[in-house]
DNA sequence: TTGAAAGCGATACCAG
DNA sequence: CTGGTATCGCTTTCAA
C-alpha cells in the first residue's frame, strides 16, 4: 500500500507538503502541486483513513441508534439520516436498541468506543438525563424528546396535535361513537395520542366511554385483538382511531374476518402513514409522520453540531392525509 | 483520555505488558495481571479503537451494501446480518446502492477506503466479474448470485422453484387461467419467477396465454396498473401470480376498486412474504423468502471467511405459505 | 515473563 | 511556501 511518504519521495517533496496539498491546509506552489498530483495519479494513492482517524481523533462516523431495523417507521428515518450524511464525509454506524434501555446504553457505549463523532438517537427508553449525560462525551441529536443542551438537541413531533386532527376529522364526518385502540402505556407518543383523543371528544362535548378505549401494542396483533374485544363488548361505535398504522392493519383484518366493511360499516383512521398505508384496502386515512424528513433533519443537525455551526433545525410537521377508510355519516 | 502508557506507568509495568494482558497475546504473571486490572478499573481505561485500527490495519467493521433502506425485503436481511455480527466485535457499516451499478461501485469504494474487513452484498446490479475483482481487495459474501472464489462466496435462493410451487398451488386449487404480473425484466429473480410460471403451466399442459402476462415493477403501483390493463384486456382469469408481495398489494387494491373480491372472484398469490402480508385483507398466500435467515447466514459467513475458517454455509430455503388469498375452484 | 523501542500512516507545529 | 520532526495510542518484534 502506498503512503504519503512514497508519494512525497517520488514527487521530490516532503510528506508534509503532500498532506497540505491533500487537505488544502496551506498554499502549495504550482509546480509541486502538479508533481504531487501526477504521482498520486500514477501510484493510485489513497490516504489511509485509519491513520487519519488516529491522527485527527475522529472516525468521520455518526452513530445512529434505532429501535428496530425492520420497522417501516424507523427505516424511513434511517434513510433520511443516510441521505443527509451523503457527501459530508460522515458515514452512519447503525445499531438497534430494540426498545430496551439497557441494550440502548450498551450499544451507545459501543458507538462511543468506536469514536463516533456524533450520535443520532431515534426514540427509545433512555431517560433524558442519561442522554444529557452522554452528551458530555459526544454530541447528540435525538428524535422523540425535547432536548436543548450545548451538545444535545432533540425534538418531537406534536403527537397530541396529530391525534386531535384525526379525531376532529372523524367528528366532522359525523362520527360520535369513536373507539380508540391505544399504544403501549409506557410510550410517550401513545399517551399523547390518547390525550388528544380524549380532549377532542371533550371539546365537542362527546362523553367519553371507557369501554371504547382498548389496549393495543403498536403492532398488528394488538390491533386485531383489540377489535375482537371491542366487538365482544357489544359497544356501539361507528369509527375507530388506531394509535398507529400497524394497529390499524390488525384492526382492519379483525373487521374483515367478521365481515364488517371499512368504511361502510366502520371507519378507521391510523397514525404514522407507513408506505403500505397507501395500498391497504381501502387506502388508510391517517396522520402522516414525515419520518424521512425527520431523519434528514437529524442528520443535518448532527453535522452542524459537530462543526459548531448554528443549528436552526427544520422540524417537519405532522399532517392528516385523507384517503378512503373514513366515511361521512349522519 | 487515558492511554496504555498511563495504565502501565501507574501499574508499574510496561505498555507492552498491558497490551498483552488486554489481548491475551501472552501470559502475564498473576501479580502484574492484578495490578493492571485494578488500574484499568480505577482509571476507567478504554483502549482507543482508532489506534488499534491503525496498528492492526483492520477496522473491525463489515461493509454491507443494500439496495434500499426502506424496503421490508432488505430490512429483514440487514437485521439478520446485524444479529450475526452481534458479539463478534464487528460492526456493520451499511450503505445503499439503490439498484444502480455505478452507485454501488462508488459506495463499495467508500467502504474499502474505510478499510472494512469484509463486505456483504445484497443483490444489486454489479456484474459477478466486478465482484470477483473487488474480492481481491476485500473478502466478499453476496446474496443473489452464485459465487465461489477464494475470497468471494455467494448464494441465491431458488426463485424458479418458488415460482413453480406458487403456480402449482394455484393449479392444484383448480385454477387454469392464471395471470402473471412480472417484475423488472432486467432482474434475475423476476426472470426466474416468470420461467417458473411458464414451465409449470407447460408441465400441466396449460397453454400459455401471452395476454395474461403483464409487466410490473416489483412495486405496488406496478401491480395496480397491471391489473387495470389485465382487466381492460377482457381476458378471463381466475387467479394471478404476482412476482412479489408489493405487486400483489397493488393488484389487490386495483381489484378492490373494481369491486372484485379476493379470493371469491379472483385468487392472488405473491412472492417474498413481507411482514405485512400476514395482515392484508385477506392475508396473502405467498412464497416465503427467509430474508432474516439469509442475512444471518451472510453475516456468519463473512466472519468465518475473514478468520479463514471453513465456510459451511447454511442456505435457507423458500417455502410456500398458504393463507387466504387463494380459493379452490372447479 | 517482561521491557524497550520501532513502527502503523497521516497531520501539524516550528523553523527557515 | 516548504521540510524536518514529533505525535496520535496501540501492537509487536527483539532481547533480556
Amino acid at each position: 500500500m502506498v503512503t504519503v511518504h512514497e508519494v512525497a519521495r517520488v514527487a521530490g517533496v516532503s510528506a508534509a507538503t503532500v498532506s497540505r496539498f491533500l487537505n488544502g491546509t496551506a498554499r502549495v506552489s504550482d509546480e509541486k502541486r502538479q508533481a504531487i498530483e501526477s504521482v498520486i495519479e500514477r501510484l493510485n494513492y489513497k490516504p489511509n483513513v485509519l491513520a487519519q482517524n488516529l491522527k485527527t481523533g475522529s472516525s468521520r462516523t455518526i452513530g445512529v441508534l434505532t429501535q428496530s431495523l425492520v420497522s417501516g417507521y424507523f427505516s424511513d428515518a434511517l434513510a433520511g439520516v443516510d441521505e443527509a450524511l451523503q457527501g459530508t464525509g460522515y458515514a452512519p454506524l447503525i445499531v438497534s436498541g430494540h426498545w430496551h434501555a439497557e441494550e440502548e446504553a450498551e450499544r451507545i457505549e459501543l458507538l462511543i468506543a468506536r469514536r463516533v463523532d456524533g450520535l443520532v438517537i431515534l426514540s427509545g427508553k433512555l431517560r433524558d438525563a442519561q442522554i444529557l449525560g452522554l452528551s458530555q462525551r459526544v454530541p447528540i441529536v435525538a428524535f422523540g424528546r425535547a432536548l436543548d443542551g450545548p451538545r444535545a438537541y432533540g425534538f418531537c413531533l406534536d403527537n397530541y396535535w396529530g391525534a386531535c386532527e384525526a379525531v376532529e376529522h372523524l367528528i366532522l364526518q359525523g362520527h360520535r361513537h369513536i373507539a380508540f385502540i391505544a399504544g403501549p402505556s409506557d410510550h410517550q407518543d401513545a399517551l399523547a395520542r390518547l390525550e388528544g383523543y380524549r380532549d377532542t371528544l371533550a371539546k365537542h362535548r362527546i362523553k367519553e366511554n371507557q369501554q371504547l378505549i382498548v389496549d393495543g401494542d403498536f403492532q398488528e396483533s394488538g390491533g386485531l385483538l383489540a377489535v375482537e374485544r371491542l366487538l365482544e363488548s357489544g359497544q356501539r361505535f361507528s369509527a375507530m382511531f388506531c394509535a398507529n398504522d400497524l394497529t390499524a392493519y390488525g384492526a382492519r383484518l379483525a373487521l374483515y374476518r367478521r365481515g364488517i366493511r371499512v368504511p361502510e360499516d366502520i371507519s378507521v383512521i391510523g397514525f404514522d402513514d407507513l408506505h403500505s398505508s397507501m395500498y391497504t384496502t381501502p387506502p388508510l386515512t391517517t396522520v402522516r409522520q414525515p419520518l424521512f424528513d425527520v431523519g434528514r433533519s437529524l442528520g443535518r443537525t448532527i453535522v452542524k453540531m459537530i462543526n459548531n455551526e448554528p443549528l436552526d433545525v427544520d422540524v417537519p410537521q405532522l399532517n392528516l392525509v385523507v384517503r378512503e377508510s373514513v366515511r361521512r355519516i349522519g
